[in-house]
DNA sequence: GTCTATACGAGGATAGAC
DNA sequence: GTCTATCCTCGTATAGAC
């Protein structure tokens, strides 16, 4: 669940230890692959600490979890709020997702591919989740002042968007030959193309 | 693996209803969630003959993924034949996966939710699976006939293909109000947009 | 708070009868 | 080819010392 104490600096820096084993790991091996044992080793701490600090490996993998999208919903708000125009927005946030992807590939893998509900029932869909909501929201926005044309939301979202992310699952699975960025201002471009009032 | 003995109908029977209920559990619970037991009772077979007929719980898993994988392809395949012109067979294939999606959610769960590499080690990423590339060759030859713009190949895949992808993603997670297919006319238009010369 | 040692159960896989 | 019974490993989680 959530750090337990945050003011002891050395039990917080473990925290930090483990959690980014933890999506090493997880990423490279899958949730199920990747045993306490593993985890353990690598981060160089015990059983007792880990347990002691994360109650269980669910508990330990929904930490993780929110941790990343709690960290992207924060760096995504403000490049949203500094734009006015819809086209620039979604230019701001898919920019935003293939830096991340390229320099924390781990990180991006391990919110696209992993099937969360599989080790966190409770938790909700990944599409459901702030960050995707966020860009819906925008694509809505972007029809009421006229710059995209009337559409359902969902489609909009996922046309301008859904290239995008299939984009970041091929970089991924190392599919592409060039870098990510190499095809970002492509990439947007469609998306635009998709949705834009004609 | 495969199928050992094609010439007994008891034993294909057999088969038959282990993969189908696999599909039915893989696809509720994942794959590790599923253990052979669940198999064994949910298909009412014993263990022994699951382990005759598919060596391994990894084996019974590649079975399935290839039985579906090349069912799909085939499936695919005249589709895209019979059609001349881009456009169409982007209309056709989506058509033809949404209406997969609709009738058959399980089995498109398990293509497209599915972490595959988890427990497939050697097999590829899914995104190199023959649909997948079935795909992206329709765009390619869409440019050089000049109905689509230059781009990327894998940049006009994606954005072709991508909004479908998510849509069906949002709809297998329960994310959509009305049904799949209502959303198609709007989602193919999308993807048109997106990649068409102008 | 952190460690080691260990209990405990689950589940994959096999043996051997029919 | 199919079944039941059983083995055995592996991994989660706990107990208890420091």
């Amino acid at each position: 669940m959530l750090p337990m104490d945050k003011s002891n600096p050395k039990g917080q820096q473990l925290q930090e230890k483990v959690l980014q084993t933890a999506l090493l790991l997880f990423s490279d091996k899958g949730y199920f692959n990747t045993s306490i044992q593993d985890i353990k080793k690598a981060a160089g701490v015990s059983t007792g600490a880990i347990y002691h600090h994360f109650h269980n490996k669910e508990h330990l993998a929904k930490s993780l979890y929110d941790n990343l999208m709690v960290r992207i919903e924060r760096e995504m708000r403000p490049l949203i709020m500094t734009e006015t125009s819809c086209f620039r927005r979604c230019k701001k946030v898919i920019d935003y997702l293939f830096e991340l992807a390229t320099k924390e590939p781990k990180l991006m893998q391990f919110i696209l591919l992993a099937k969360h509900n599989e080790y966190l029932p409770d938790e909700v869909p990944i599409c459901s989740s702030t960050p995707f909501l966020m860009m819906r929201r925008i694509l809505e926005e972007g029809m009421d002042a006229g710059e995209v044309r009337d559409l359902e939301p969902w489609v909009a979202a996922t046309a301008m968007f859904g290239g995008a992310i299939r984009m970041m699952n091929l970089h991924l699975d190392g599919a592409l030959d060039k870098p990510l960025l190499e095809y970002l201002a492509e990439t947007v471009d469609c998306g635009w193309r998709a949705v834009k009032a004609d």
